[in-house]
DNA sequence: TTGGGTCAAGGAGTC
DNA sequence: GACTCCTTGACCCAA
C-alpha cells in the first residue's frame, strides 16, 4: 500500500504551517506567539481535511516555531506552546496522518565551519524536541547531506562524527539524496553508520543516479527502514519545464508516478509529493479531494 | 490595500 | 561575479 503527502500548506481550505517573520521583528512576543498559535491551528485545521480524504503524511513547516533555535528567541516555547503541541499530536494520531519535517538548506552538519554546525545542530535539536511534545513516534526529520567541501569520505565521516552523540535527534532522523552531490548508495551508507533510515528522492535521484537503476535505489533506501521498524518515506516531484534541472513543478506527471510505482513493485512506501500545487498535486496519482 | 523588493542561514552549479 | 536552485513563500514597506 502507498500513502501519500504533501508539504507545508494546503491551498484548498487554505491554511498552512510555516507563517513567519522578519528577524528585525522577533523582539515582538505577541506577534511570535501569535503566528505560532497560527501555525497549529493551521495543523489542527488540515489534519482532518487529510484524514477525509485518505491523505497520510504531511509535513509541517520548517518556521511552525519561527526563529525557534535562534538566539533571539523572545520566550521558552516548549512551556508556552506544549500543550497546544501534544493535542495536535494526539489529533494526528488518533486520524493516523504521519508528520514530517524537513529543514532547509542551511543545514549543514558536515560543514567546516564550527559555528555553522553548532546553528545547524540548534536547528536539529528543536525539530526533535518538537517531534517529542508531539509525541508521535513515527515523525520523521528529514535531512539533506549538505555540501561536500571537495572530499566526500571526509566530510561523510565528519557529518556522522557530529550527529552520532545526538541521540534524540537520530531517534527522528532520516538522510535523503540529493540532486547534485549525494546519491541514494552514498547517504544510504552515511545513514547506516547512524543506524538511521534513508529517504529515496526518485525525482533527485533521476538527476543524479550514481550509475544505479531507480529499482536498485529503492532496495538500498527501504531496507534502511527495518532500524526503526517503521513504513519506508519517499520522495516524489516533477521537473518544471520552464525551469532549470532541479526545480519543482506545479504538479506530477503521471509518467513519474508511474515510473516510482513500478520500481515500487508492490511494496509499502509513504510518499510524500514535493509540488508547487501542494494537495492538487495528489489528483493525477487517484486521489480525490 | 496592493505590488514588489526583500528576507538568518550554505553550497553547488550555470551563465 | 551574479544568479539560480534546493525546504517553503511570507513579510513588510512604499505608494
Amino acid at each position: 500500500m502507498i500513502r501519500l503527502g504533501y508539504p507545508t500548506q494546503n491551498l484548498t481550505l487554505p491554511a498552512g504551517t510555516n507563517r513567519s517573520l522578519r528577524l528585525a521583528n522577533l523582539h515582538d512576543k505577541n506577534k511570535v506567539r501569535g503566528l505560532v498559535q497560527e501555525n497549529i491551528a493551521g495543523l489542527i485545521r488540515i489534519l482532518p481535511w487529510n484524514a477525509e480524504r485518505g491523505i497520510g503524511l504531511f509535513r509541517m513547516g520548517q518556521a511552525m516555531i519561527p526563529f525557534a533555535s535562534h538566539p533571539g528567541f523572545p520566550y521558552d516555547w516548549e512551556e508556552q506552546h506544549g500543550d497546544e503541541l501534544r493535542r495536535a499530536g494526539e489529533l494526528a494520531r488518533s486520524l493516523d496522518v504521519r508528520l514530517s519535517m524537513h529543514p532547509g538548506q542551511y543545514i549543514q552538519p558536515g560543514s567546516l565551519k564550527p559555528e555553522v554546525v553548532e546553528r545547524s545542530l540548534a536547528e536539529l535539536r528543536y525539530v526533535a524536541r518538537l517531534f517529542d511534545l508531539i509525541g508521535s513516534p513515527d515523525s520523521v526529520l528529514v535531512l539533506h547531506m549538505g555540501g561536500a567541501y571537495e572530499d566526500k569520505a571526509a566530510t561523510a565521516t565528519r557529518f556522522i562524527e557530529t550527529m552520532r552523540p545526538e541521540t534524540n535527534v537520530l531517534r527522528y532522523l532520516a538522510l535523503e539524496n540529493d540532486e547534485r552531490v549525494w546519491t541514494v548508495s552514498e547517504i544510504v551508507e552515511t545513514a547506516s553508520s547512524l543506524g538511521i533510515p534513508a529517504i529515496a528522492d526518485a525525482f533527485h535521484h533521476s538527476l543524479n543516479p550514481g550509475g544505479l537503476a531507480l529499482r536498485e535505489a529503492l532496495d538500498l533506501a527501504l531496507a534502511t527502514w527495518k532500524v526503526r521498524q517503521q513504513r519506508p518515506k519517499l520522495h516524489l516531484s516533477s521537473q518544471d519545464p520552464e525551469k532549470q534541472p532541479g526545480a519543482h513543478a506545479y504538479s506530477v506527471y503521471p509518467e513519474d508516478w508511474g515510473t516510482l510505482v513500478e520500481a515500487l513493485a508492490g511494496r509499502d512506501a509513504d510518499v510524500m509529493v514535493e509540488a508547487k500545487g501542494k494537495e492538487y498535486a495528489l489528483i493525477p496519482l487517484g486521489v480525490e479531494l
